[in-house]
DNA sequence: CATTTCATCGGTCTAGAGACCTAGATAAGA
DNA sequence: TCTTATCTAGGTCTCTAGACCGATGAAATG
């Protein structure tokens, strides 16, 4: 068996030292490196260039590690990168998987799924925290409610062909009715939806999730 | 501890059989029915309301598994239900989701990990096998590329901004530039694009995930 | 120096989009 | 039964969008 390296990258080294200490006890895992800065992580990346990387996301009193994320998925494409990281926010989870990490743990997960996380990662891998899984999957499935519902059934399905960029001759000949009638439902959607015109409207069903 | 009350959906018997055997050797965790169609699924769940589901996708040789997660999650909300299937295609995987299912494994489960599902689930987190969330990943990260490289940064900001829903006034004003410019530029992406008008513009950058 | 690309701007013309108003048929609900 | 919501459809009018034409200056490239 393969014996896969890590490195951590943590500002606190009260932290690193608890992950290496437990780390250590496993067989197939070594820790190679460290470091405690955006910077540090990334030059140390390169040199080591290690398998896994658990990576915190505060660094030096701002998230950093999204940018050392970047800057060594990019320089080292074949080093998977593991968050772990006490903030679960939206606005931490996805820039951080954006940036290229595989994985996104918050720091109350076990020991032995850090360790499974780590091997998983070794074989790229995803492993998403419950809570992690849950942010992703809502923003992904976003409730058709919110401005959707009020309208119609008709002029639901009538957004749905204009957020595909149907004009409306398209959509009479695809719902079999006159484009008069198409007309009359798209004023009537961007009059409840208080929007401009049809390209606005396609937009707000991207934005809203209710496009695939 | 709180008992938690599960249910099997799969039209093989020995499967649930398996699956049951192990189950209930949990002492947390007990089965309290089952089904082997998306009919008796439904009306079975109504009467029972277990906690979770765990829901095979493909019953009586077509997925009809995603039609009762619909039903059963629209009639008993409070009730989880967790995919358990071979099949990891994103057209099986996505609908499933989408649906309204908590969490989607695949069948190579150990069993651990599916006694730990099943524990996530009552406390409504999500869990997903690896290579699951390594498609939903991949799915909502896709390359912003292809097509859009072909434009010059002029036309891309203005193509971003026409898929913010601008239209040619606004994005005169928000650029500096005069009307007849931004038409020039429309005009450009358009055909490059080979798109008509630009709702499709909009609804291309947006599935190419372009914007944001 | 010549060429090409890009960003800028103008004019004209046509078709489509959307606002606004009206109205019949049907179905659900009070 | 009366009312309301919805889907259907038509008419008119205005304005935007987009195609197609040409043109200039700057900057990069040969």
């Amino acid at each position: 068996m393969k014996i896969i390296r890590v490195m951590t990258v943590d500002d606190h080294e009260i932290v690193r030292q608890g992950i290496n200490s437990f780390i250590n006890t496993q067989e197939n895992i070594r820790i190679v490196g460290e470091a405690d800065s955006s910077k540090s992580a990334i030059s140390v990346a390169k040199t080591i260039k290690p398998d896994v990387i658990l990576m915190d996301l505060q660094l030096e009193h701002h998230h950093s590690g999204i940018e050392a994320t970047e800057a060594i998925k990019q320089q080292i494409p074949n080093c998977e990168i593991i968050i772990l990281t006490s903030y679960y926010q939206d606005d931490y989870i996805f820039p951080a998987l954006a940036s290229g990490a595989l994985s996104y743990l918050l720091k109350d997960v076990s020991p032995v799924d850090l360790v499974d996380a780590i091997v998983k990662a070794a074989n790229k891998q995803t492993v998403l925290s419950p809570i992690v899984a849950n942010r992703i999957l809502k923003e992904h499935y976003k409730p058709a409610i919110d401005p959707f519902i009020s309208l119609t059934e008709r002029e639901q399905a009538i957004l749905k062909l204009i957020a595909q960029g149907l004009n409306n001759t398209e959509i009479s000949e695809q719902l079999f009715i006159s484009i008069k009638t198409v007309r009359s439902h798209v004023s009537n959607i961007l009059s409840k939806l208080q929007l401009r015109d049809r390209t606005q409207a396609a937009v707000m069903a991207w934005q809203q999730g209710i496009m695939s």
